[in-house]
DNA sequence: TTCTATGCAAAGACTTTGCATGCTG
DNA sequence: CAGCATGCAAAGTCTTTGCATAGAA
């Protein structure tokens, strides 16, 4: 396994998380950490591949659950049967457009929620997530 | 078709929006429309035959379908792998409970949410939905 | 060595499609 | 009758699982 700079920033993240920093892993960790951004497992699966790598699919769903357990990334469920993972995990919310499947990160500062209702009882909030719905103009 | 006041109820509510009031799209509203409600294609599917009815999953699948397309009722995706309709179709937000699934309207009355960045360019807003992920304490 | 990670293929959940039949107007 | 609605089963998509092999500590 080449160590790049990359390569070890990405295994100091893992580590952090305790998770085991396999070649695999970095690999992953690689393609979704280095800059923010929201990939599904295929594209991550794809994009590895055309790179030249042998994972398998198994693999990167397997990856991809372990990550978000453990708080490496996020996963958002914008679209029904599509599940997409963001490498920003800290609290923020999106615009989803409709027509290209593209994802925006909304930054909450400056973001104000107010006159929300009491949670039902006996729960705790876990998330709060905004999604604005955009579709191209014409 | 027995004509109960339920049914041609449902029947005005379809033919409002352009919808051929069959025997079996009124069934799925009946079950739908009736009161405000969160249902999976499953779920709905599950309580007709329950009820008797021998209505296919493909006709659930594109009856509701049709019904959203036509605005009767919303699409929601909460869940990754998991459509669920909801027979209100006024802009209003959600509890999402985690641990049981259930879904709890938020009024959008008396909610504010304020200093939303603008829309990326040439974009038009569809929707504005804000989840909130709770789960049971204990 | 011992434990975990990985690959492969098969199974699984949920949804969509194609086509033949049946109902509606 | 013409056209759309429905049922059935098959195919599709995305994800998970089981198990054998390979790799890490």
């Amino acid at each position: 396994m080449v160590h790049t700079e990359t390569s070890s920033f990405i295994e100091k993240k893992l580590r952090e998380r305790g998770v085991k920093a396999t070649a695999r892993r970095i690999e992953i960790g690689a393609l979704l950490l280095s800059a923010p951004c929201h990939m599904s497992a295929d594209q991550i699966l794809n994009r590895l591949r055309e790179a030249g790598s042998r994972v398998s699919k198994a693999t990167v769903y397997n990856t991809l659950h372990l990550f978000s357990r453990k708080g490496i990334v996020r996963e958002l469920a914008v679209d029904p049967g599509h599940l997409v993972y963001d490498s920003t995990t800290m609290f923020h919310h999106h615009f989803f457009n409709a027509d290209s499947g593209e994802l925006i990160d909304i930054d909450p500062r400056g973001l104000e929620i107010k006159g929300l209702p009491e949670l039902p009882t006996d729960t705790k909030a876990e998330s709060v997530e905004l999604i604005i719905r955009v579709r191209n103009k014409r």
